[in-house]
DNA sequence: GCGACAG
DNA sequence: ATCTTGTCGC
């Protein structure tokens, strides 16, 4: 997987004293604006200041942003390469913007990945006997954002009874960008999988499936790439319009609403699985309003990461 | 200025 | 997603 928080700083590094970049324009050098916020994230847990110079990295308004050491030490610091600022606003702005970023445009690339995935995604139900249900769910801590936590917890569907849970640990290099939810949750699922004994015929993942831009959902990535049926359930909705029980979306159907609850969630299938059965198969699993592999999936993700706050 | 933005 | 305890209501 990329590093993203690298090819960030890679990019910072870029820009040259006296001169100034935007959250917004690191994220269309990395190849898609939607990333500006995760830019953020990324500036915020900058390693290394002496190197990476981010309190050149300011709002796309020519307003300062933030810095964890004090916004008039950013100020200053522009201040005393020259960049002028007066009223909290960066003066002449336009002239004094860096734009010829070297890139390879990483998440371009990632979009190019979805892209080919998506070619692969089977809408008609394609399995036996289903036995085995699978729940995913990722967690994280504040105390240590480059760390994940996964869950996977197996039930057996016609007694409803957990059968077997496995949780895992990673390091993070990828943060959360709306529709590339995958690449930073695929690496933790794969370490919890790949320590499972049951292998599921039925995988239900927290997120989306073909509900996506691309319809490459991280439900409808893990089921191409594991090649096995799975179901998308959100609990916000990602994209489309509400059209009775159907999610319309450029025209298609690419998801249910399920109201297991006061509450809805958002059902749309992976792979290897029609919309109707993925709505069905949800709805039989929700005891209460998330699905119940999904539901203990993420109790216990919390449970791990609370009781392994104190370590790094 | 406001709304949108899976986790 | 995370930070956080008890409390109110069905
Ligand atoms: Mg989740």
């Amino acid at each position: 997987m990329i590093d993203f928080l690298e090819e960030t700083y890679k990019l910072v590094r870029q820009i040259p004293k006296g001169m100034v970049s935007t959250y917004g324009a690191i994220a269309e050098a990395l190849g898609d604006r939607i990333a500006a916020r995760a830019v953020g994230f990324a500036l915020n847990l900058n390693p290394n200041p002496d190197l990476t110079p981010c309190y050149r990295v300011v709002a796309g308004d020519g307003s300062i942003g933030g810095f964890s050491r004090g916004i008039d030490e950013k100020i200053r610091r522009l201040e005393s390469e020259g960049i002028r600022i007066k009223n909290g606003k960066i003066q002449e702005f336009e002239d004094v913007i860096f734009k010829d970023f070297e890139t390879w445009y990483p998440l371009r690339k990632l979009r190019g990945e979805q892209s080919r995935l998506a070619n692969k995604v089977k809408m008609e139900d394609d399995f036996e006997e289903i036995r085995y249900v699978a729940g995913f769910d990722a967690g994280y801590s504040k105390a240590n954002p480059l760390k994940s936590y996964g869950a996977i917890v197996i039930m057996d569907l016609k007694k409803m009874e957990v059968v077997e849970k496995v949780v895992a640990e990673k390091v993070i290099k990828f943060p959360y960008v709306p529709t590339y939810l995958a690449f930073r949750e695929l690496p933790i699922f794969l370490e919890v999988y790949k320590n499972l004994n049951t292998k599921p015929d039925l995988l239900l993942v927290d997120g989306n499936g073909i509900l996506h831009p691309l319809k490459l959902g991280i439900a409808s990535h893990i089921g191409v790439i594991l090649d096995m049926p799975t179901i998308g359930a959100a609990k916000k909705l990602l994209l489309g319009e509400i059209d009775g029980d159907r999610i319309r979306y450029r025209g298609d159907v690419l998801g249910k609403v399920l109201y297991s609850s006061s509450k809805p969630i958002y059902v749309s299938p992976g792979h290897r699985i029609s919309m109707n059965t993925a709505f069905e198969f949800t709805k039989k699993l929700c005891r209460y309003r998330i699905p119940e592999p999904i539901r203990l999936a993420h109790s216990i993700v919390s449970q791990s990461r609370s009781s392994r706050s104190s370590d790094l």
